[in-house]
DNA sequence: CGATATCGGTTTCAAATTGAAACCGTGCAG
DNA sequence: CTGCACGGTTTCAATTTGAAACCGATATCG
């Protein structure tokens, strides 16, 4: 879970994400929230994955804000777990996800689910960035930048425990 | 790396894509290469990472077509790893990722960076989700629709080989 | 030429994570 | 009381990850 933080992207709004939802199972919870499935059992059933990694993903995804255990739903003696605003915030994600997939993933002649308008039943329209001025925005023409004031100092965050910064570190000798 | 296709995720076009960058480095290696890095160097120096692994995900990435191998770039005697058109294609995922992380990873007064429109200066636009008349779509609006033609039959596929589906497979006895 | 360094990995081993199945506690239904 | 479904936790083995050592090819220096 939590894994390591590399030494410059604790402030990459990339890096960031990825320690929430960066392993293989927990957006594919997401997507099934996002289907309506909210109790354990139909997360099990519909990803098949072991209840115990299941029941670790969910913890990881509680934990991080993105969905919430909520005490019953209709009254039953469980709970379920619903998207929180930060979790539906996933909705572009997903969205983008499942466009590349369409792109790449499938031969020509395969044939595989896509993403619709419900209202009209037509496929969604391609995602595309644009710049203030309305200008679609490719790769080339972006670049991150540091807002004004942003401090030069290192912030304060958790050392991260290494085997070569720990103090009682002592390099193995081969045999 | 190539983990297991759950039961039913084998034509799903959101589960696709993490059997290819669905792990903690892949995807931030894919941000450096935009980024301009090329070199097997520059990508472990940026990310930190053991070497190993960077060697296992750069193969991964090639393996799936993300990254190609370029012979040498400079004439130097080493070689180059670049985005492939498919790579280039998870430009849209990364936005969409970093748009994600920067509205729910940062405190409100904590400095961060954010994608610009190189030529303006200014932040991009938000992304949207748009139907093919235009309206912005939320996770409300949408389903995942099977095109006409798609067959029912279950498409043959290497059989995932678990436990409890091997031929010698004997429940375990706890102690 | 020989010594040394750098780059781009592979190998080795230990530690952490994942996963299958067993186990467990609670609340029903009969 | 008996059985059973749900929602987990525990246990243990197998896989993956990671740090550091090692290696081969080329380049650089003296």
């Amino acid at each position: 879970m939590g894994k390591r933080i590399s030494h410059k992207d604790s402030l990459c709004g990339v890096a960031r994400p990825l320690d929430a939802i960066g392993d293989w199972w927990s957006l594919l919870i997401v997507r099934d929230a996002f289907d309506g499935l909210r109790r354990f059992g139909e997360f099990q059933k519909s990803l098949g994955l072991a209840k115990n990694i299941l029941s670790a993903r969910l913890r990881n995804l509680v934990a991080h804000g993105i969905v919430d255990i909520v005490p019953a739903a209709e009254g039953g003696p469980y709970q379920e777990y619903e998207l929180t605003e930060k979790g539906r915030g996933l909705f572009l994600v997903l969205a983008a996800l499942r466009q590349w997939g369409e792109d790449f993933f499938f031969a020509p002649d395969e044939a595989h689910v896509l993403l619709a308008d419900k209202k009209s039943g037509l496929p969604v329209r391609r995602l595309e960035l644009r710049a203030r001025d309305g200008r679609v925005l490719g790769p080339a023409d972006t670049i991150v930048r540091r807002p004004p004031s942003m401090a030069r100092v290192e912030l304060a965050r958790p050392q991260v425990r290494t085997a070569s910064n720990r103090r009682d570190f002592k390099p193995r000798t081969r045999k």
